[in-house]
DNA sequence: CAGGTTGTTTATCGAACGACCAACAAACCG
DNA sequence: CGGTTTGTTGGTCGTTCGATAAACAACCTG
């Protein structure tokens, strides 16, 4: 049942990557399946026999924007020696791809559907379950540097700078969408790197964190 | 020509905040104005005759966000004696407001419209001036900080600074929104306020940071 | 009260939405 | 070749989109 009938008459990857390009620059509901259509050189009958629903499309165009567009952060992370080394690369390396030509200055993954009509839930929370799994990654990677020994720090301590760094991650993309060069971006990120001595030399900023938190809910 | 004619059964300060509620939960293209209409107890047309189109709508929201839900933030900037503690009240006043009971778990000002369908390019970059005013508010009061001695930072340096912050302000949004809690987010703000000293201290680490923004583009 | 003015409702506009089906086209098997 | 299988096209389903026109209702002035 491979090669019986007819065979296709357009490549799936290529259409994929077409359909990736047009959501990245429209987000989930703002891309129709028209404009995918149009730009996957295709029927949208033939979008339903070949991906499924939009959501099954989408899902399967995240998949390949994490294969690609997330790879180098990812590799960064993975291959760098030190934990500190590795974390600055990753945000170096987000710069370069929210930043890069031909493609829009944010991370997909963080603005393609943050809010929306409520029948999209299940997009949004599979986009927030890939976001949180950046930070479980980013504190994995410091929990290898403890065990390497380049980096001293709490159990405690490696969840709150993970989750600052995945913090700062995100924010850069609102700061590029918003028309951040390059270079300013690379100001962000030695800001950001300049807290690094603090957060994992004794003694550990946490003690005070702990007690926070207390001043809430000042208005509505 | 005020009180002549058939006066207004509803407020218009009510159906307004009414619908803030509805575009702060589910972004601009999100609502509908059948959504809207329903929410604010009227008919569709009467939104249209006493705030005009959709759009129009939607940036009366975004001022009455501004100074209700904004204000806050603001206020801490404006009051603390000096720029470190300004920053640090600004982030935890963010903190309170993206995790306060009853409102969307985020900043309506970043996610109402980071993406969507091209015919509302105008909207997002609306919302997209009012963000970038919020950096230059941070920037405004670090030079503040300097006049009146409490900082001592280079103009470069304040621009970097500014944006740093404002960065972490827009990340705490992605945070909040993916479910991380008001506690979650003190260990945040205690990360970012640890660069603080390393990066108000002579030598400023901007003259490593200038000859960054070198490698690019890695791959497409 | 009469006449004028304004707000609200009801109904609807044309266009676009996501989704899908039936008919047609092109390959394979024997 | 005929028969089967699969992909693609074109059309259309009912719904919803933002926006508007006309009819009705409520209040003012005089």
């Amino acid at each position: 049942m491979a090669t019986r009938g007819r065979p296709r008459t357009f490549d799936p990857d290529t259409a994929l990557r077409q359909a990736l390009d047009l959501f990245w620059e429209r987000g989930y509901e703002g891309t129709s399946l028209n404009d995918l259509a149009q730009a996957m050189g295709i029927a949208s009958a033939s979008i339903y026999a070949c991906f499924g629903s939009k959501e099954d499309l989408f899902r399967q165009v995240m998949a390949l924007y994490g294969t690609t567009s997330g790879e180098p952060p990812r590799r960064a992370l993975r291959a760098e020696p030190t934990a500190r080394a590795a974390i600055h690369a990753m945000l170096r390396a987000t710069a370069d791809q929210i930043t890069g030509p031909g493609t829009p200055h944010y991370c997909m993954l963080i603005l393609a559907a943050p809010t929306g009509a409520v029948e999209n839930h299940e997009v949004r929370e599979f986009l927030a379950d890939l976001r949180r799994d950046m930070r479980t990654t980013i504190e994995d990677r410091l929990a290898r540097g403890v065990t390497d020994g380049d980096l001293a720090a709490s159990p405690a301590g490696l969840e709150a700078i993970s989750r600052y760094y995945a913090t700062v991650v995100q924010g850069l993309s609102i700061q590029a969408r918003d028309g951040a060069t390059r270079a300013e971006l690379e100001t962000v990120i030695t800001c950001a790197m300049a807290a690094w001595e603090a957060l994992t030399s004794e003694p550990e900023v946490f003690v005070a964190a702990r007690s926070g938190a207390r001043s809430r809910c000042r208005n509505g």
